[in-house]
DNA sequence: AACGCGGGGCT
DNA sequence: AGCCCAGCGTT
């Protein structure tokens, strides 16, 4: 007697009701999938919703401007995944007449599908034999073998999928793989709390039986953040605000920030900072300061609001409206206690 | 193998 | 304050 019978008849009681659970074309599972890497259902929902409003298909999706892709991205945190995203719905339609390929290994060709996506998709929207092991995944097996490898070894994962992918079950291997997953999130869940009382898997789980279900998963601790300090600059001139883009690689790559500097600036230094961007600023106000804590970085941040003498030259800067910043521009969260009162919705 | 890459919710 | 989340790409 496996798991399989009973892990999906759990889930055929338990699932939730998701978006992405009806209509489940390729396409949808695929954009699911990429927006819940690293991302929690309940903040992907309403993006997933308005994102299959703005691109339907695939190639709505290839052709959308930048600026519209990143918007509709704003707020959700590793936009190297919607640029990647688009870069492989253009090459769907120059190379697959703009439908996914129905194979595991041209899946993983895709930028932005590893073999976590590759797997789900595979098995989710072809129904076939892949497994597709996510941190999820990966602790319910950890505990249910009682395996103290470390899950953050890429090792322990392939183990896991050469473990899993004789049990995927013949015809249903899309709820396989989404009740395993959907396990891990309601029941065997993370912080030593599972809720081993309405786990199907109970009986079979070897953790339980030995009463460690709080040992597992292993996982090597993580080296700590950096700080870095920061001063941004909130520049006001004629009811608008000056933005930056940022560079196309590397942290928050290609969207909008406020102006900023390293290190904690003084007044005097602000001044500076102001005239280096080729403005002259007429007052100075302190703002409350902030943190932002990515990663592998934290930023401790504090801000200047600075009233501007009238100036033709923008100097790299584009200066937004209130609704342009709501509507256009795609922000960090980072830089949102800063234009709170600009953007009181 | 190690690191960079967001943001938010939970303990 | 730290952990983790339907991970992937680069070096």
């Amino acid at each position: 007697m496996g798991i399989v019978e009973p892990l999906l008849l759990w889930y055929g009681k338990n699932k939730r009701d998701l978006p992405w659970r009806h209509n489940c074309t390729p396409y949808r599972v695929w954009v699911s999938e990429i927006m819940l890497q690293q991302t929690r259902v309940e903040a992907v929902k309403n993006y997933f919703v308005r994102f299959l409003q703005a691109a339907p298909d695939i190639p709505s999706l290839a052709d959308l401007p930048e600026e519209k892709l990143l918007k509709l991205w704003e707020g959700l945190g590793y936009y190297s995944r919607v640029r990647n995203l688009q870069k492989a719905a253009k090459l769907l339609v120059s190379r697959y007449g703009g439908q996914m390929p129905a194979s595991y290994a041209q899946l993983l060709e895709l930028p932005g599908v590893g073999s976590y996506t590759a797997g789900a998709v595979a098995s989710i929207a072809f129904g076939l034999p892949c497994p597709a092991v996510d941190g999820n995944v990966l602790r319910v097996w950890m505990r249910l073998t009682a395996d103290g490898a470390d899950i953050a070894d890429p090792h322990t994962k392939r183990q896991t999928e050469a473990a899993l992918r004789p049990l995927m079950p013949v015809g249903r291997c899309g709820d396989f793989t989404q009740a395993l997953i959907e396990l891990g999130a309601l029941v065997c869940v993370p912080n030593a709390t599972p809720k081993c009382a309405v786990c199907p898997l109970a009986d079979f789980c070897k953790a339980h039986r030995q009463k460690e279900e709080q040992c597992y998963p292993v996982k090597k601790p993580k080296p700590p953040r950096r700080v870095e300090q920061r001063t941004i600059l909130l520049l006001e001139q004629a009811g608008r605000i000056a933005l930056r883009k940022r560079p196309a690689k590397g942290l928050l790559a290609s969207l909008w920030e406020l102006p900023g500097f390293d290190g904690t600036l003084s007044q005097e230094q602000a001044i500076a900072a102001v005239r280096s961007l080729g403005l002259e600023p007429v007052r100075l106000q302190p703002l409350a300061p902030a943190k932002h804590i990515f990663t592998h970085v934290e930023w401790h941040m504090t801000g200047w609001q600075v009233q501007l003498a009238p100036l033709p030259d923008t100097h790299r800067l584009v200066w937004a409206t209130e609704q342009e910043l709501r509507e256009r521009y795609s922000l960090p969260s980072a830089f949102r206690p800063f234009l709170q009162k600009f953007l009181q919705t």
